[in-house]
DNA sequence: GCCATTAAATCCATTTTTCAGACTGAGTTG
DNA sequence: CAACTCAGTCTGAAAAATGGATTTAATGGC
């Protein structure tokens, strides 16, 4: 986890994949979103496509000149649950500002949670679990 | 979440509470474990205790001196969720080092997964899920 | 073709953080 | 009392973040 901590354990690296989760993908809708300066933009947004959780890539809507947008590969798709499961304890522990963003089956629009799910695809709590360290 | 992101999203803070998850409860096995800076380490420690993640005590084995240990409050341990989702994340997609921490159940020591849980309670695929921003 | 506009950056000077290592102080052991 | 351990604090150099101005590239309108 410390590859990983190092690769995205950053506050505007977080923000921006959440961003790009919740569907921006333009440069500067998400720099108008966070805040955040635009030479940190641009250097995390270049340092996510280098460790293959997005792509930037150019698209041209008819009778627009081309654009450039940045989107998720299916490893940046997989960081929802650990952002879900952030956000989600956020909820539980900081609630305090506006009312959350959901995670939601596409068909019904029903709201999920993250959580431990044992072998057999059971739900676990988490109380009832430990750290097996290999 | 933005605010998750704030108080947490940092490399020393998310791999401090790693630590505190694997049962590191002392300042210096936690520098020796990590490598970080003493001054970082420190303000990082004052700064979880602040935010109630983790809380520092006194304590004392009969014949030693008086030590100090933080551990983690119930705020700090519901970070096992988000922290274990990204150790999965990692080791899906950047598995290279050493073999994983894994999260087992305590009796029957069986090793769970972070995943989508509907409201029903049964698992739920990421790929069949979207984010509703409110 | 020329100008204004927009998106996507990059550059710059200033302020903040980080870093590695030395140092401090309290309590303990020899 | 000298040496050691733990838990920090202090320090000065190096790296990174910040907000703002500037640049580059592609249009569309005139």
């Amino acid at each position: 986890m410390a590859r990983a901590a190092d690769l995205i354990g950053d506050r505007w690296t977080l923000l921006i994949v959440r961003e790009a989760l919740y569907g921006v993908t333009r440069f500067d809708a998400m720099q108008a979103d966070l805040g955040a300066p635009r030479s940190v933009l641009s250097a995390r947004l270049k340092h996510l496509c280098d460790i293959g959780v997005m792509t930037k890539r150019p698209y041209k809507k008819p009778g627009e000149r081309q654009r450039h947008q940045y989107v998720l590969t299916s490893r940046g798709v997989d960081l929802a649950l650990p952002l879900t499961a952030l956000m989600q304890w956020g909820d539980k522990h900081l609630r305090d500002d506006a009312p959350p963003a959901q995670i939601v089956e596409r068909v019904s629009g029903a709201p999920c949670r993250v959580g431990l799910i044992s072998e057999q695809g059971a739900p676990v709590e988490i109380g009832k679990t430990t750290f097996k360290i290999a």
